[in-house]
DNA sequence: ACAAACCCTATTTAATTTATAGGGTTTGTT
DNA sequence: AACAAACCCTATAAATTAAATAGGGTTTGT
């Protein structure tokens, strides 16, 4: 299941999506829209901006707005952005690899390669659906 | 990612199916080849085995076995017993459905008809896989 | 009778997630 | 130039969940 930071940020992004014709849009705004705190929120808010996904303004009349089309925005890189690998299993992951300690040898491991084709279909998914695809439910 | 529970649970259930010509494997057995923890694995097996996926035999000379054929064990039954729901989201999940609380409206919420989309096609990917495919792996 | 091996429930520990705290920096307005 | 609004950043605490442990109970082959 996605985190609630996960969970937070697709909000937010689908919020700032409906608004993209204001220039910016308050932290707070967004986390009264949906009983976020604000500060939680806004660690979020700074990750998504470092990660290149969101612009912000400083100061009196600041705030955040899109800085990429929904449709560049897939849910892949918001997931692994916030939520870490989107595979199920360490030793299958390409962003984040780690070996499985309990596996004795990788290279003989029938989970490690039934995963790793789990994790190219789940990635083809993800990758294909993208903030538009959400705002165009709305 | 995958719990530890349905790493071991995969780890078990693979071995029990290479060993499938003997009656009975013991838990000691299993627990030492992939250094897990007997009581910990122990716990496990009885859930797999309430699950129906495994039959047991007690006393001295007993032990565990498959009690299905690998191709009816689909991974995607492995992971709702052992880690609970395969949708990213609880609004979204067939099995352990629940409102989201940060949902002000799940009837008009793009996210999650989005995530209805991710959760359909994950699980053709999830119950298309069994324990057969892991073995043939192997 | 005895010991091997599964069965069951409860508790503790560890790890992770979620949230809070507290100040710092930038910038528009007066 | 002062002030306040609003983003920026790091560290810590609280809550939740996952992982492991504990301790005994029951069945069964020899």
């Amino acid at each position: 299941m996605l985190s609630k930071k996960t969970k937070y940020a697709l909000h937010a992004l689908t919020y700032l999506g409906k608004h993209k014709d204001q220039k910016t849009v308050l932290i707070q705004e967004i986390a009264e829209e949906h009983g976020i705190s604000h500060k939680f929120l806004e660690n979020i808010l700074l990750e998504l901006k470092k990660a290149g996904m969101l612009g912000s303004k400083k100061g009196k009349g600041g705030g955040y707005y899109l800085i990429k089309e929904p449709k560049d925005i897939p849910l892949s890189k918001v997931i692994r952005l916030l939520d870490g690998p989107i595979a199920m299993l360490p030793c299958v992951s390409l962003n984040y690899y780690e070996p499985c300690d309990e596996c004795k040898n990788e290279a003989v491991c029938g989970i490690n390669r039934v995963m790793i084709q789990v994790r190219d279909e789940t990635l083809k998914i993800l990758e294909n659906k993208s903030l538009e695809d959400i705002l165009k439910e709305e």
